[in-house]
DNA sequence: TCCTTCATGTAGCAAGTGCTACGGACGCTG
DNA sequence: CAGCGTCCGTAGCACTTGCTACATGAAGGA
C-alpha cells in the first residue's frame, strides 16, 4: 500500500491548516474542522501542538513565512523609475486574485494583533517589515530618500487596501490621483 | 420600587450591547454574555431581535451612529491651517484614550467587511464616510483641492493607523516625516 | 368577567467547543 | 522474548453555542 499514513508531524501538518484557514478564516477555526482539513483528527493536533494557543501561534508564523516566500518569488528583477510606478507595482501585487484570500485573512490578523492575541502581534509585525523590505528594494534608484520613501508609500499602501476592504477603494483611488502619486491604471 | 424593570426594547438593549462589544470584541461575542451585560436572558435578545445575525447587525449599525456623534462632538470650531497640522489633528483624535477600545473594535470590522459577514460592510462603509466629512471640514481654507486631499490624508491616516496596530507605528511616522507631512509632534 | 396579546422566566435541546483517558499497534533496545 | 516509548484511534467529559417549548403574569378590549 502507497504511504496513506505520511507520518504525521507539525511540518506535514501545517499546510494543510494553513490552506484551511486561508478559505474559512481564523476567527471560528476549531480543531475539529481544522483536523479534517489535514486530515486527522483534533485528538492529534493536540497530540503535536500542545493547545490550540500554540498551534494558531505556530501556524501564523507559517504563514507569514509563506507570504514572505511570495514576496520574493513576486520581486521584479528591475526597479521602478518613479514612486508612482513603485507603488502602482505593490498595489498590483496586492490585488492580484491570488493574493485575495491573503488579504483576507490579513485583516483578522491585524484585528488579532489590535486585541493583543497572543501569536497575531508578531506575525503581523513580521508581515509588515517583509513588506517593508521588498518596496525598499523596488524603489527607484535615483531616489533621494529611498527609505523613508518606502515607508511613506507603505503607509499609503496599507490605507489603500484598507479602503478598498470596506467599500472605499474610489475614495483611496481618489487620493492618490489627487496627490500626484497615481496617474493612470495602465502603465509599465 | 423604582423602575428595576424599565421595559426592555432595542433601543435600551443597544446601549448596554455596544458597551459590553466594545468591551470584549465582536469575535467572540455570544448570546448569554451580551445579555449577562444587559441584564437580561439570551432568551430576551432572540425574542426582540429575531437572531443574533440581525442583533449584530444591528449593533454594528447602532455603534456607527454612536461613533458618526462622537466626530460630530470631537469637531473644532476652526479649520486647520495647512494639510500638516489637518492631519496631525486627526491622528491626534483618533489616538486619544477614549478611542482607544474603538479602534480595537474597528479592526475587527474590517476583518468582518473584508470576509464578507452581513453588517459589517455596511458599518465600515458608513463610518469611513463619516470620517471622510469630518476631514473635509478639517482642511485648510486656501487649499486648492479639499476634496481630493481630504482622501488623500485619509488614506494615508488609516494606513498609518493600521501601522500602530500592529507594531509599526514608528514606521508610519518615519514614512509622514520623510514625506514632509508631519513634522514635529508638538503644534497647535 | 373572559379572552387575547405582549413581555418575560425556566428549562431544555442538538450541536459544537477544547481537551483528556484509555488502549492498541508499531518499532526499538535489552 | 520482554519491556518501553512513540504515534494514533475511540470515546468521552464538562462546557458553551444559538435557539425553542412551555408556562406565567400583566395589560387591555369585548
Amino acid at each position: 500500500m502507497p504511504p496513506t499514513k505520511p507520518q504525521l508531524s507539525r511540518e506535514t501538518l501545517l499546510p494543510l491548516l494553513a490552506a484551511h484557514v486561508l478559505e474559512h478564516g481564523l476567527g471560528g477555526a476549531s480543531l475539529r474542522p481544522l483536523a479534517k482539513a489535514a486530515g486527522t483528527s483534533d485528538r492529534m493536533l493536540i497530540y503535536h501542538f500542545g493547545n490550540k494557543e500554540t498551534l494558531i501561534r505556530e501556524l501564523l508564523e507559517y504563514i507569514a513565512n509563506v507570504y514572505a516566500t511570495a514576496l520574493d518569488m513576486a520581486l521584479g528583477d528591475e526597479r521602478a523609475r518613479t514612486r508612482q510606478q513603485c507603488l502602482a507595482r505593490i498595489l498590483d501585487q496586492a490585488r492580484q486574485p491570488s493574493m485575495q484570500r491573503f488579504m483576507v485573512l490579513w485583516w483578522e490578523i491585524v484585528a488579532g494583533a489590535a486585541r493583543g492575541i497572543p501569536g497575531y502581534g508578531a506575525a503581523a509585525e513580521a508581515m509588515i517589515a517583509k513588506q517593508l523590505v521588498w518596496l525598499e528594494q523596488q524603489m527607484p534608484e535615483d531616489d533621494p530618500d529611498p527609505a523613508g520613501g518606502a515607508r511613506f508609500l507603505l503607509t499609503l499602501m496599507e490605507g489603500t487596501l484598507m479602503l478598498g476592504a470596506v467599500g472605499h477603494a474610489r475614495t483611496a483611488l481618489d487620493g492618490l490621483h489627487a496627490s500626484g502619486l497615481a496617474e493612470d491604471e495602465a502603465e509599465d
